[in-house]
DNA sequence: ATATTTAATGACGCTATATTCATTTTATGG
DNA sequence: CCATAAAATGAATATAGCGTCATTAAATAT
């Protein structure tokens, strides 16, 4: 168990986190400052530099925690039902909410995977790329066995339908990240695995 | 027609233009500096200034004239078939084409709608998503069309099948760009409209 | 209550880089 | 061939912001 000290140490390097997530996420690491952070998250830079080396290191740290948070709620989502076509229910229903939920985490972790990101550099990008694909190997094993099981035709290699509904929410949650007010995320997310599961020719 | 000397000053342009786009999409906005970009259009940082009114401005040109650039590229493609069917397979595998040719423009499409983008600040970023939109009706009007013809069934609002087209094909450019040796992008279309074409469910 | 250790602070040094502008170079026309 | 205008140059300037460290405050031990 941790000490009192420890426990602490733990809150206040999460509140250094979490502002610096904000403002991370609000306006792309080279527009934030130190001071900033340091001021949203009361404390002096001279304390921040006591729980992270530098600025990068913080930005790193904050990346990683947060894709696997990501990671590791949805897959739970998911294994809540043993069917294949409630897993991937689960799945776009679960991706919908965390959006909705952290969308400063969801920021972030798109400009990382996605955007302009300084660490394309230094090595966090393959670390990020690695859990992600982690991720995909897992919505494939579902396809998989709905395959195997009679569930699903095989309209595509696994991989690439994990890919494929990967790809579409994501699509869906920029719309609705980039004009909330015009395009929502759909409640029913059999609206968007229509699209997949019922085939757009005739026969 | 233009003079010899606006001839002249428009292929300086483009030639600070090429060399500021090689390195943006390289390291990114706020990693480059103008020193560098002057170095590698061999001209004096004054001179690009003469130009440009700043860096900012540079960058935005940049992204503007390329975005738009790449849109007339696929609609041209997309416009050289009169049927449904085939109208999307040009569609993917034009957009695979321009990924291939352009991948540091593309980079920097990315980075600008996806990414932390240093002009989610300024107004730019509502332009490039505009023209993104206007893509995204062209594709809904095809599906559309096809319903009309009864040539697709309604599996989705034509809308939402063209965010699904368009998010899928960049999920699989996305998989080619990060790891060009283990994932390539289909060579046939079908390979991946087929995920749309044949549904996924028996019945 | 006092001494000692541990933690927090934020002003300051230093570097990096965007932009300017006085000077040099090149082009134009008489 | 010279005079004048237009363009190009890059050294110098101004500023922003990362990270340090001497100082102060708080916690802990004696």
């Amino acid at each position: 168990m941790l000490s009192r000290r420890e426990r602490e140490k733990e809150r206040q390097r999460q509140e250094m986190m979490t502002a610096a997530l904000n403002l991370f996420s609000e306006k792309g690491y080279h527009n934030v400052t130190m001071h900033e952070i340091a001021g949203k998250a009361e404390f002096a830079v001279g304390t921040i530099y006591k729980f992270f080396r530098n600025k990068e290191d913080l930005y790193k740290a904050l990346i990683l925690e947060k894709a696997q948070e990501l990671k590791t709620t949805i897959l739970e989502a998911v294994g809540e039902s043993a069917d294949e076509v409630d897993k991937l229910r689960n799945f776009v229903r679960a991706k919908g909410e965390i959006f909705r939920a952290q969308i400063p985490v969801v920021r972030l972790y798109f400009s990382e995977t996605h955007g302009e990101s300084f660490s394309m550099l230094a090595g966090l990008d393959a670390e990020v790329r690695t859990l992600h694909n982690e991720f995909l190997k897992e919505l494939a094993a579902i396809f998989a066995a709905g395959v195997a099981k009679k569930r699903f035709k095989k309209t595509a290699d696994p991989y690439y339908l994990a890919v494929a509904l990967d790809g579409i929410t994501t699509a869906f949650l920029f719309l609705w990240l980039e004009a909330p007010e015009r395009h929502s995320y759909p409640e029913n997310p059999d609206v968007i695995l229509n699209i997949l599961f019922k085939g757009l020719l005739d026969q």
